[in-house]
DNA sequence: CTTGCATATTACTATTTAGTAGTATAGTTA
DNA sequence: TAACTATACTACTAAATAGTAATATGCAAG
């Protein structure tokens, strides 16, 4: 009696599955959290390893933590960011996984089809 | 010794991520998904099961269709579409399963908080 | 208190895009 | 051929937002 259900999103679920979506959908956003999957980072180790300006780091991080896919801790004067949800690392393999397997069948049918 | 390696995303994989994450970040697109991934439909079933104007509906999945999403079938006049990327699955259920851990921790929070 | 630094916020511009109405294309039937 | 239908495309308007510069906030040292 373990069948699993498949359920259809509520439409709540689709406006806050959409939402979520949205805050992964900027380059910059995912370039932070790519820095923050290595180890956690204060705003001005973003700077520097991401070369971004402040203000836009600021801004960004601002969004993630508000959607909880970051924490902040204060350090003094500093601000540590660290990844919040472990989801976000399924969540890239999976779309890293897809991105893969998609460009192998665009290589494949380019080089199996008689056109 | 079976590690895993946990490489960093390439900036076009980040790029291209973003790129995709932005296609599902619509709600619109998620309904149309949702029907979707009960059985494939033609466009006019599309209109019927979620309301919307046909022009949307045959814009979106044109969104869609071009990111290997889904893909389409012709059918006499009809045109079919169904779900062609089964990573879907588990994304939306990833993403569903995020949204329900979270609405859990906010509810634990706001009971066990001396606030 | 004053100075200096790290971070956050604000105001602005420019770009993107969702939704829509109208039009075009293509298959089907007579 | 013409008429009908399903779907795709085009042009447009309105709304959202990324990036930036400038300013504000808050902590820390002297």
């Amino acid at each position: 009696m373990q069948a699993k259900k498949k359920k259809q999103m509520s439409d709540a679920q689709v406006e806050e599955a959409a939402r979520l979506f949205a805050i992964l959908s900027e380059p910059s956003r995912l370039i932070l959290l790519r820095s923050l999957m290595e180890r956690s980072m204060t705003v001005s180790e973003l700077i520097e390893a991401t070369g971004m300006k402040q203000g836009n780091v600021s801004k960004h991080l601002g969004v993630l933590l508000e959607a909880r896919f970051v924490a902040r801790e204060k350090e003094g004067n500093f601000a540590r960011y660290a990844i919040a949800d472990s989801n976000l690392f399924a969540l890239c393999e999976l779309m890293c996984g897809r991105i893969e397997q998609e460009a192998h069948k665009r290589l494949q049918e380019l080089t199996s089809r008689p056109g």
